[in-house]
RNA sequence: GGGCGCUUAGCUCAGUUGGUUCAGAGCGCCUGCCUUACAAGCAGGAGGUCGGCGGUUCGAAUCCGUCAGCGCCCA
């Protein structure tokens, strides 16, 4: 009752998602169709886990979280109909430094910075405004329709979460595998925090490099010549008899910091210097040439100045060759008192110019070339990065990414596209240790303590309330954080309760599949895995799907600062969500880019929201056509099936069996074409318009009509509800349906090919039919036949095109054709000629406005075609070796394709001899 | 310096192991239609030597080499 009365209410002739989405989304969530319990596995179910990349917590949604969720949704919405237990676990990271920059921001708004507030009240303000702003991007992850399981939202910082984070770095530091120490890190001089490598983010930047002399000191001038006899140019006798030597540098303020030159042991022509001391200009300090075999002979003059405490290859030369480490700057990369005076105070920059001119001014600069070279900056700020030396807290990487790379190589974890899989190995293979200290407030404190009494060193599970060597009570934590990935790695565990063995632990990892950007395939995605063996002994997923990045028009990157992002919510207000998704679905190819006009929404979104919109009014036209009469199962009317029904529920099958090749494959996009041409293509364009007559007539011709109808639009809706989820639920709560099955279309069961609805007899008839239909209408309209006059056809010869005769009444509708005759038309008649592949012959009678000339004209560029074909097909089957090594059914299906076409052209030609005699 | 990717219609892009009229889709364009599901639509059409060259093969948009242009990653 209540069904049939839906019916009757009136449906818009648009689709409107306003009106809709926030009702089903209430549905979906009141039914509880969005969690998923460990029970169900424990009782057999098949569980499909994803987690979500954590978008930070203060964030709002923009296109690539559009793109990725979207996806990540398709895949969870298809497992959960399919009848896995699908968990989708939502939630957001800290940010550590975004988060701090933003509060610190506000604060200077103020006038304060953090030190002003304090460290608790700091933190305090920042909880504040996570309070305010955070969380808002789950609720617009819900607008997209995202059925992510909200009662599991984590957050990195939540207790539970610390809590892992502060046991594995104990695990970790228990197994030698974290350790501290002095180290060139990467250093942010504005957030004033190191960084590990991955955030450091290197530019291409156009720079000078300087060639600059050093004075040999006097007594060296006997091993310099013996140095340039060997074929050293860069060593040169200057007047006085002083020797100089030339090094070079992009950053001519670090040689304020050199404590050496360097010079590879094997290169001949420097043997001589090794151990000689040079003065470094500037500075009044002398220091010594010594040889190391990193430094490449080939490079330069194969001679490097060595600046230990600013470059991290120059401090690896230091720890070999023991020369002392000089740091001249402080952590706001200003020039400190290790600088000589002129230059204390200044920052990089300006120093940089202010070495430039001194050694100019002493003669000592050799030159400058232009030098393009990789520039490092903070992915936070941009600002450059200083490499700075200072005690920083490691993860010992080699021994986590031994069973993470075998996980790759073996095949446990397969990426795609597959080419990310290479790059996965590449870093693992040449992995590096992991700085995770931050030198920030807001994030997890490492849990280190210091004792003032003894000097012992303790990681603690717990806050500590002595020493744990000397029981003394000064006892001082570490002051830094930990990198906020240092949460994230754990992040496929720690939602489930991890370190404690929780039920839900047991049932939901390992997880499968993991969709994110390829940007943060080192940051998060190699961590995890390497996290996942070794806590949890397994991997964490087993597919990563790597997807494209959202550009604009011109290819850039969509981006704040650019300001050429486009708003997804902007997108769901205007089109929908479903359009959104549809769209960037429909334009992602596996791994591909998508480029998106920001200044011109229509054009970019309206090939989603029209889809959806066709899929609204087939629906509408569905539910008047079906009217409230019951609707009869397949089965009883299987014996009243036309031509057309057995065509649509055999494409039907095709498109169930297609769909589910493509999603399996991750290509999501090729899942949305077979569907938007099953769905266009076939039903709504052929179909539909074949039945429409049956329906409006009566008998078993309407109630076979409706029963397909039904059935092949339910299909549709199941096939495309991963897709566009709201105006498939909408719609589909509209049909009638039999009794027990789902009361909800997410939760209703994923399609299966019913194999005995394949009927390759019925695809190639109708396929002949409406290769007739094409062809009728290609004629009138190239003779301007009026839309609505109805002509006569003549349909000889070939296979009839699947038998015309009883297909009046569709015929009428699709092509407007009154009449068919079996029979040739009357010698003389003035009418246009097809000839069908399966050789049936058309002929329309056309007098009056047949035109011969065009006529003749349009048969030739058809026999022309036909020519060009045969003769193809003919070099093929007059070739020997085709003949011998093409597999025999290619050699059969071009014997086809040639008695096909020989039949057309004969036809044709036939047609075209007639028309000659009478025009000529 | 090392590695990877891209180049197909005016634009944005598909094309899964080489072989079905495979040269496609969407948008745009031209022509005609308000045909009682949809003008956010329908029907018909124009438009590309698949970046250049060479090779492998009976057969190449697809595999290999090379050149050109663009982009990305790592050092």
């Amino acid at each position: 009752m209540e069904a049939q009365r839906t019916r009757d209410i009136h449906l818009p002739k648009t689709f409107d998602p306003k009106a809709v989405e926030s009702r089903v989304l209430r549905m979906w969530e009141e039914g509880g169709h969005f969690g998923a319990s460990a029970r169900r596995v424990q009782e057999g179910g098949d569980p499909y886990v994803i987690v979500i990349p954590p978008p930070n917590v203060t964030s709002v949604l923009h296109m690539g979280h559009g793109l990725n969720n979207t996806i990540q949704d398709v895949l969870i919405r298809w497992r959960r109909m399919q009848g896995r237990v699908t968990l989708w676990v939502p939630g957001t990271d800290h940010a550590g430094i975004a988060t701090q920059n933003v509060v610190e921001k506000r604060l200077a708004a103020e006038g304060k910075t953090r030190h002003d507030l304090g460290r608790d009240a700091f933190i305090e303000r920042v909880w504040q405004h996570v309070h305010d702003t955070g969380g808002r991007i789950l609720n617009q992850l819900k607008a997209i329709g995202c059925s992510c399981d909200w009662s599991r939202t984590r957050f990195t910082l939540d207790e539970g979460l610390s809590r892992a984070v502060r046991e594995i770095f104990v695990r970790l530091h228990e197994d030698d595998l974290v350790y501290r120490g002095e180290y060139i890190i990467n250093w942010c001089p504005r957030c004033l925090t190191a960084l590990s490598n991955e955030e450091a983010e290197g530019a291409e930047v156009r720079g000078s490099l300087w060639h600059i002399r050093y004075p040999l000191a006097a007594e060296h001038a006997e091993a310099a010549a013996t140095a340039r006899a060997a074929g050293a140019d860069a060593v040169v006798e200057r007047s006085g008899g002083r020797w100089h030597i030339t090094v070079s540098t992009t950053r001519p303020e670090t040689m304020l910091g050199d404590t050496g030159v360097a010079v590879n042991p094997a290169d001949p022509r420097y043997g001589a210097l090794v151990g000689a001391g040079v003065e470094l200009p500037l500075t009044g300090r002398t220091i010594p040439i010594v040889a190391d075999r990193h430094v490449s002979a080939e490079f330069g003059t194969g001679m490097v100045k060595v600046t230990p405490a600013h470059d991290p290859n120059d401090f690896e030369i230091a720890s070999r060759t023991g020369l002392d480490l000089l740091n001249v700057m402080t952590e706001r990369a200003v020039m400190n008192e290790n600088a000589p005076e002129p230059f204390r105070g200044l920052a990089r920059e300006d120093a940089r110019e202010a070495v430039v001119a001194a050694l100019a001014a002493e003669g000592l600069l050799a030159g400058r070339d232009d030098h393009d070279h990789g520039v490092p900056s903070c992915y936070r700020c941009d600002t450059v990065v200083e490499p700075r030396l200072s005690e920083q807290w490691f993860v010992r990487m080699q021994p986590l990414a031994r069973r993470a790379l075998q996980a790759s190589r073996d095949g446990t974890i397969t990426f795609v596209p597959d080419r990310w899989t290479r790059v996965y190995e590449h870093w693992m293979e040449n992995i590096r240790d992991w700085c995770i200290s931050r030198q920030l407030w807001w994030g997890h404190r490492i849990p280190v303590w210091y004792c003032s009494d003894c000097g012992a060193v303790m990681a603690c599970r717990e806050d500590p309330e002595a020493c744990g060597e000397c029981g003394g009570a000064s006892l001082e934590q570490d002051p830094d954080v930990l990198d906020t990935w240092f949460s994230s790695w754990l992040w496929p565990f720690s939602v489930f309760g991890w370190p404690e063995r929780t039920r839900d632990l047991g049932a939901f990892y390992p997880g499968h599949t993991l969709s994110t950007a390829p940007e943060i395939l080192f940051f998060w995605v190699a961590r995890m895995i390497m996290s996942g063996y070794h806590a949890m002994g397994a991997e964490p997923f087993r597919r990563v799907y790597l997807h494209g990045t959202v550009r604009d028009i011109q290819g850039r990157k969509m981006s704040k600062s650019l300001g050429n992002g486009i708003d997804p919510l902007e997108v769901v207000e205007l089109y929908g969500a479903d359009a959104l998704r549809f769209t960037l679905i429909a334009s992602a190819g596996v791994g591909a880019d998508i480029r998106l006009d920001h200044t011109d929404l229509e054009a970019s979104f309206s090939p989603g929201r029209n889809f959806v919109n066709k899929l609204w009014n087939a629906g509408r036209f569905a539910l008047m056509s079906l009217g409230d009469e019951p609707v009869p199962a397949l089965t009883e009317v299987a014996d009243d099936f036309a031509l057309e029904d057995r065509w649509i529920l055999s494409r039907a099958q095709r498109a169930i069996r297609r769909t589910d090749e493509e999603l399996e494959g991750f290509r999501i996009h090729g899942a949305a074409e077979v569907l938007r041409d099953f769905f266009r293509g076939e039903f709504a364009d052929w179909y539909l318009e074949s039945v429409k007559h049956r329906l409006r007539s009566g008998g078993p011709g309407r109630e076979a009509a409706r029963a397909v109808l039904l059935h092949v639009l339910d299909v549709v809706c199941r096939l495309l509800h991963p897709m566009v989820p709201f105006v498939t639920e909408e719609l589909w709560g509209l049909l009638p349906r039999s009794p027990g099955g789902a009361d909800a279309l997410i939760a209703a069961r994923w399609p299966e090919v019913s194999a005995g609805l394949v009927d390759a007899a019925a695809e190639d008839a109708f396929g002949r039919l409406r290769d007739l239909v094409v062809s009728v209408r290609s004629m009138r309209k190239e003779y301007g036949v009026a839309e609505g006059r109805e002509v006569t056809v003549h349909v000889t010869g070939g296979g009839g095109a699947g038998g015309v005769g009883d297909r009046g009444e569709m015929l009428r509708r699709l092509a407007r054709i009154g009449r068919v005759e079996t029979a040739p038309p009357e010698t003389g008649t003035v009418g246009a000629s097809a000839v069908l592949r399966d050789g049936t012959e058309l002929f329309l009678p056309l007098s009056g406005v047949i035109d011969v000339e065009r006529e003749v004209e349009r048969l030739t560029r058809e026999t022309g075609r036909l020519e060009g074909r045969l003769k193809g097909i003919r070099a093929k089957l007059a070739n020997e070796k085709f003949l011998t090594r093409a597999p025999a059914e290619v050699v059969a299906r071009e014997r086809e394709k040639l008695a096909s076409c020989k039949v057309q052209f004969t036809k044709l030609q036939e047609k075209l001899t007639s028309l000659g005699r009478r025009g000529g």
